[in-house]
DNA sequence: AAATATAGTTGACAAAATCAACTATATTAT
DNA sequence: ATAATATAGTTGATTTTGTCAACTATATTT
């Protein structure tokens, strides 16, 4: 792997990271951090999953999303059953009103996409997911 | 701009944040936090700064980036200078020590980038870059 | 049945970030 | 020229986010 490419790739890491801390901005005024925000879209697409695949997909700490989910289920928005194949194991789920929040949390943030983005042709726009798709199979296929 | 082109984009920028993630690793070990690595990188890329435009660039707090800036003074990092033509600027620059810091987080950042994305083939690597450069320069001409 | 591993909780703590008040210099409007 | 306003940076108080290790309880392995 030559330096050239390696600056290329870290060039562009710097600027879509700053592209992704701009996104990350349209929970404000929600009383969700970004973290609860994770979280609670993690349990919306992934449903039926335990903490500990929670705090795997999203890097948390099992300590810390412990702490989180009992916020959430405090505030009403998510619930805890006990797996009945395993004892040690909680099935963590999103209420209807934990549904709702998705929801909206989820509105908010396509809003958020569609003012970075949505200067874009629409020809542009597919060029641009296309790109986007082509990079995640080459670094998804890899690992 | 339409939900499915929405749904793609947020995909993605999930699956990128993951991969970002594990890179912004890459300092464990050194005294610095990454906060203290974004500002160091930045001085260096950018010399001539004063706090005001590197806050602005890093999305960063200016009462938390002049903590951090002394922080990294008192370490013997960096100077900082008055402006000559404007006395409430300071001129942000490495010391030669915070270059050689520099360097070294650099070559660690970079070590990273070979782990993530070495797997794969010069010509993979070759196409990945060119996606890389063609969605900056989508969102690079939009903005 | 004993040893080891795993899921989750809890306490103590450290790092990162936010907000508002404040100082000092610059700029603008009168 | 002066008063009003804006800007660069500092400081104090506070909150949010994240880390680490010890602990409980259930599973799995030997």
């Amino acid at each position: 792997m030559r330096q050239k490419q390696i600056d290329r790739i870290r060039a562009f890491n710097r600027f879509y990271t700053k592209i992704l801390g701009i996104l990350n901005r349209h929970y404000m005024g929600s009383p969700f951090g970004l973290p609860e925000i994770r979280v609670i879209q993690d349990m919306y697409l992934h449903p039926g999953r335990g903490a500990k695949e929670i705090a795997l997909e999203l890097n948390m700490d099992k300590g810390y999303l412990s702490r989180l989910l009992k916020k959430l289920e405090e505030h009403g928005y998510v619930c805890r059953s006990a797996s009945d194949t395993d004892g040690r194991r909680d099935i963590i789920s999103l209420t209807d009103s934990g549904i709702v929040i998705y929801h909206e949390l989820n509105a908010s943030a396509d809003r958020s996409v569609e003012d970075i983005y949505g200067g874009l042709t629409e020809e542009q726009m597919e060029e641009m997911i296309a790109h986007m798709d082509a990079i995640s199979n080459l670094l998804a296929n890899d690992k």
